[in-house]
DNA sequence: ATTACTACGATCCGAGTAA
DNA sequence: TTTACTCGGATCGTAGTAA
């Protein structure tokens, strides 16, 4: 038997964990986006596998959750928290390494270092700290995380990049923020990492040290 | 496009919130119960909609949620979220009558004593209250919370039907079980609460007073 | 090993409509 | 108004294979 997800979390939305629910097919086949003939089908369905009761009355129908659709809807949310908890607050680890300066070059551009200062809330010290991923695959996991964007732009002279900005705190110490950039000369494998602290010496670290840093939860 | 949740939780179920995930069709399919070309199909579909990202090596893939795909699977957590919390720690209303005396004759029964003293931690005070819901529907979200079940049982001389027990915190203050019963003279917007306390004598209640019952999470 | 195409049977969905 | 049946077209799922 088919699970109709798509029903059940509508039917959560609609508050059925908290009252039964007073609905007809045409109006709950309205919000799912299909038909009554089809919502009612469902609905059917749902009941056969022990999810939901129904009462139907001349007006439309009394829709209540089982014990058992109660505890397959809190089996999806602990799974679902299990998992986004394990994953929040996730740990980058990389080690430091001197780059080519590419980086600190590109904060100090004015357009850059205005744009920091707006949504970071802080204007970077002059220069960036190169990390090379101790797990490159957390690359991939990094660019699901949420993140602020700011876009490239011109000038007459030259083009800039877009940059990511994932804030973080950087050795349980002190903020600041890994930053991802369009044009880059590094591979996937490595981040760099801005800060309004010279993160070289207040952390005193130096090439080959491991960094990490957690990333802050954004909204 | 469908949604697939079943292949998305499944996922996230195998990790993929914290690391890519490296499997082949092969092995998804099995963990899904379907056919790996309905899996590689799906993923196929999913790569489409945007939820996943997908990288196809010689022995297997490597699947990484987008960025949507993430903020799809919070979307679905935060619903839930968001109605089982407030479908938790239900309160539950109702105003105490005198009834027929039954439920004290019930309680008092060796059987029903030995249970409750196992199974809920207390030996009742002898007598139940009876409230009759404020809101009768509360009844039917009642039953779909999780409950500590005492089965029936036969002696030569009678029959002992189940009772289900939901236990409470009783005007905030103290504990014991709403208890419905199978074999009840009363309706269903009818419940009964057993404590160890003499709730009457206690809580100062007479006939019309209204109670308020706090369900205490199971598990 | 893999992934994923094609073909076909199974299932689902919407329209018409009964009650 | 309701809910939900039948029927036909659309979509899905599996088996057989190709690459």
């Amino acid at each position: 038997m088919r699970e109709n997800y798509d029903l059940i979390f509508k039917l959560v939305e609609l508050g059925v964990l908290k009252t039964p629910l007073k609905i007809s097919t045409v109006k709950l086949a309205k919000e799912l986006g299909m038909s009554q003939q089809n919502a009612s089908r469902k609905l059917i369905q749902l009941e056969k596998s022990g999810i939901i009761r129904r009462e139907i009355t001349v007006r439309g129908e009394i829709i209540s959750l089982t014990q058992e659709g109660r505890k397959f809807i809190e089996s999806i949310y602990l799974l679902l928290k299990k998992n986004l908890e394990e994953a929040m607050g996730m740990i980058v680890k990389g080690i430091v390494f001197t780059g080519i300066g590419e980086g600190g070059y590109y904060v100090t551009r004015k357009y850059y270092e205005t744009q920091f200062l707006e949504k970071l809330g802080f204007k970077p010290f002059p220069g960036t700290l190169n990390l090379r991923l101790v797990e490159p695959k957390s690359r991939y996991i990094l660019e699901t995380y949420p993140h602020i964007f700011i876009p490239g732009t011109k000038t007459k002279y030259r083009t800039y990049g877009w940059v990511k900005c994932f804030p973080a705190k950087i050795n349980g110490k002190l903020r600041g923020s890994i930053i991802t950039l369009e044009r880059t000369h590094y591979d996937e494998g490595v981040i760099e990492v801005i800060s309004p602290h010279n993160l070289r010496k207040e952390l005193g670290l130096k090439d080959g040290d491991l960094v990490e840093l957690e990333l802050i939860e954004l909204k």
